[in-house]
RNA sequence: GCUGCUGUAGCUCAGUGGUAGAGCACUCCCUUGGUAAGGGAGAGGUCGACAGUUCAAUCCUGUCCAGCAGCACCA
């Protein structure tokens, strides 16, 4: 008990700057009505030295207080939270017998993990929204309770929630038990929480139930997730269906289709069909990445899709994938594998003849075709295939050599990036591992020079510790999309092992042998993969150069078919990829489906141009046609269809 | 791989215990039209595969295959 005397006084530090004296405990609440009625009514939590707490949590030291209203950075993270509460009572309600495990809040909204044996339908989904509508509607105040740690776990075993008791079990013995109650209703949870259930409003949606192991882990029990998403109000909650369609609009496999690009069918699980647009495309990308590795010094070879299975175990690679490695049987004893990857290949080629230092560095690229027997689950459109092509190399260095290689690459990585519409890229670095190959003055000197590059090219990353290959340190690279999605492609690499273990080496200038250095690196990652992100990147719209169509030549008349054809042999002999249509179809009709199709230019040729020997060109999109003399459209489109390379991209036909 | 859902015409999708429909696309005819759908006619399906129940299965049941979502995995 307190006396008059007893009473403390707690100094709060306000957001503006300014200091009020309150009596201690202050809860935030309090602090709330001393500034304000409106601040008051608004509030829904309070950060007490950057920690987020109930608006009820009495302050008993001076601190950095703010109140936290619904327009707050932190509030949908509440509100989430809270949702996932609301939403757990919602189906302990409907579905006696289920019991609650964890239900986070997580980006765009919360989800439950529930363990039940009957599935939950879609039906149920709307039955649990319902009550939830309920339960918000009833605004029952959220009470948090300290509970004994034994008597906590009794409690819950009593009442069969044993996952709950399990957690219970594995909280440090530091931290307190609470619990928090909202009516009848009661979870075990950290908080904080808003003061009732009224706050979390309307504005939220249940969006899927799926299959989550308990505790992340695959030997575990698999639990039933109810995911659903929340915002401030109904508003937000619209917009966010909305960008969801507008992102579905984008899905690669849905334009791959639409865009006559590739498809996949049953009979090649994990392997894509590329259609002429779609290997276009491909083309494009490939020779463009190919001419900056010439230019960037590298040499191309191509090595074999099967290879025997002693290189395999020699190279280590047949002891820890071997499962997700296809073989095949040759005539006789021998086991061949379909090559998952491309390094021991490349070590081969590099171990013909006497390497000498005066080789080093020796950039070996490859647009390697590997296969991967990919879990099924996995599986996605062509961004995560059993068939894929890697634009991989591999540098052989020397140790000396690996911090300006590694820089060389990162710019390399960079402007390739650049080039195909990526600015936002930052880097994971993952290193060393518990287990590990090689000494730690090596990875030292290995996890120094990464450092050093991805310094040098001023990117900002983030550890990843513990992370990196036993071989070695790594950089993730990661593009950020157009509509904000993060994507891993890049990679570099830092390898001492393989090349012991394959025994390349290399005559120094002492005149002795010596262990290269390998580093794995990639820009793209795999073509599948990336193709499948530009195109959703671009929601296929794709730059002109890169856009696998890249004219259509379209007539209002069929008086106008000859020249229709000329002007398309010009532009086709000037390197452009064009089409002809002449169908006895409307211009309006041809405009609309050849801007469906997102081809970038329309060059409409009716009696007047044909007269003229001019063109009218539209750009998709845009609503105007300029009219051109052939000669100067022709030049027009030839400049703006120039690569990054500065010329045309090179691409041969076959 | 695990959990759940889905599989009907090229695409998007309706539908039924008595051997199937729409729109778009396709083919043909009419139309020669100036920048996002001109009109008409026609053709097109072993209802994912295989078993079972039934007089009868695209529909009910089971197994398998594939796709989708999530989880797990991703050298």
């Amino acid at each position: 008990m307190q006396t008059a005397e007893q009473i403390q006084k707690v100094a709060v530090t306000l957001p503006d700057g300014s200091v009020r004296d309150y009596d201690a405990p202050v809860t935030g609440l309090q602090i709330a009505e001393s500034i304000g009625k409106r601040l008051a009514k608004d509030a829904i939590a309070v950060k007490v030295d950057g920690d987020l707490r109930d608006l009820t949590t009495g302050i008993t030291a001076d601190a950095a207080v703010e109140i936290v209203t619904r327009d707050h950075v932190d509030a949908l993270g509440l509100i989430r939270h809270d949702a996932a509460h609301v939403m757990a009572e919602a189906v302990q309600s409907l579905y006696p017998g289920t019991q609650v495990t964890i239900g986070p809040a997580i980006a765009n909204g919360f989800y439950y993990d529930f363990a039940r044996d009957e599935p939950f339908t879609p039906d149920d989904l709307e039955k649990i929204e319902a009550r939830m509508r309920e339960i918000v509607g009833r605004d029952a105040r959220f009470e948090r309770e300290v509970w004994d740690r034994d008597e906590a776990i009794r409690f819950f075993e009593d009442r069969g929630e044993k996952y709950k008791a399990e957690l219970i079990r594995d909280l440090p013995g530091t931290e307190d038990i609470s619990v928090y109650r909202q009516g009848e209703w009661l979870d075990l949870c950290r908080g904080p929480h808003m003061p009732s259930t009224g706050r979390l409003g309307q504005g939220f949606k249940l969006m899927k139930v799926a299959g989550a192991y308990w505790r992340g882990d695959h030997r575990n029990a698999m639990l039933q997730r109810i995911y659903g998403t929340a915002w401030r109000d109904e508003k937000e909650l619209k917009a966010h269906l909305h960008q969801l369609e507008e992102a579905e609009k984008r899905d690669h496999r849905r334009l791959g289709r639409e865009m006559d690009l590739f498809h996949l069918q049953e009979e090649a699980v994990g392997s894509v069909f590329w259609h002429d647009k779609g290997y276009t495309l491909w083309r494009t990308l490939e020779n463009y990445v190919r001419s900056r590795l010439q230019r960037s010094g590298y040499i191309e070879v191509k090595t074999p899709q099967l290879i025997d299975r002693a290189l395999w175990v020699a190279s280590g690679h047949w002891e820890k994938f071997r499962e997700a490695m296809f073989t095949a049987n040759a005539d006789d004893e021998k086991v061949l594998a379909l090559k998952p990857m491309n390094c021991p290949a490349h070590v081969q080629i590099y171990k013909q003849g006497i390497t000498s230092y005066r080789d080093l560095p020796l950039r070996m690229a490859e647009f390697g075709s590997c296969h991967r027997n990919e879990p099924s689950g996995s599986l996605h459109g062509i961004m995560r295939v059993r068939a894929f092509t890697q634009d991989d190399a591999h540098i052989f260095c020397t140790p000396d050599q690996i911090t300006a290689e590694s820089i060389a690459f990162c710019d390399l990585l960079l402007s390739v990036y650049k080039d195909l519409g990526f600015t936002d890229v930052s880097v994971k670095f993952s290193d060393r591992p518990a287990t590990r190959a090689g000494t730690d003055d090596v990875w030292d000197r290995a996890e120094a020079a990464l450092r050093e590059a991805i310094e040098a090219a001023g990117l900002p990353y983030t550890m990843n510790p513990g992370e990196g290959a036993f071989y070695g340190p790594k950089l993730e690279f990661v593009l950020r999309d157009a509509i904000g999605r993060d994507w891993q492609c890049g990679t570099l690499q830092v390898d001492f092992v393989l090349p012991e273990r394959l025994d390349a080496e290399y005559v120094g200038e002492d005149g002795a042998r010596h262990r290269p250095v390998m580093l794995h690196r990639a820009i793209l990652g795999s073509m599948e993969r990336f193709i499948g992100m530009l195109i959703e990147h671009y929601a296929g719209k794709f730059p002109l150069w890169l856009a696998p169509l890249q004219a259509v030549v379209a007539t209002i008349t069929n008086e106008a078919d000859g020249y229709a054809a000329e002007v398309a042999n010009e532009l086709r002999r000037a390197g452009i990829r064009v089409e002809l249509d002449t169908r006895n179809e409307k211009i309006n009709f041809k405009v609309r489906e050849h801007s469906l199709a997102k081809v970038p230019l329309m060059v409409v040729v009716g009696k007047r141009e044909a007269e003229e020997r001019a063109v009218a060109l539209r750009r998709l999109g845009g609503k105007d046609q300029e009219v051109l003399a052939l000669d100067a459209a022709v030049n027009t489109i030839v400049a703006e269809a120039r690569s990054p390379l500065g010329d045309l991209a090179p691409e041969s036909p076959f």
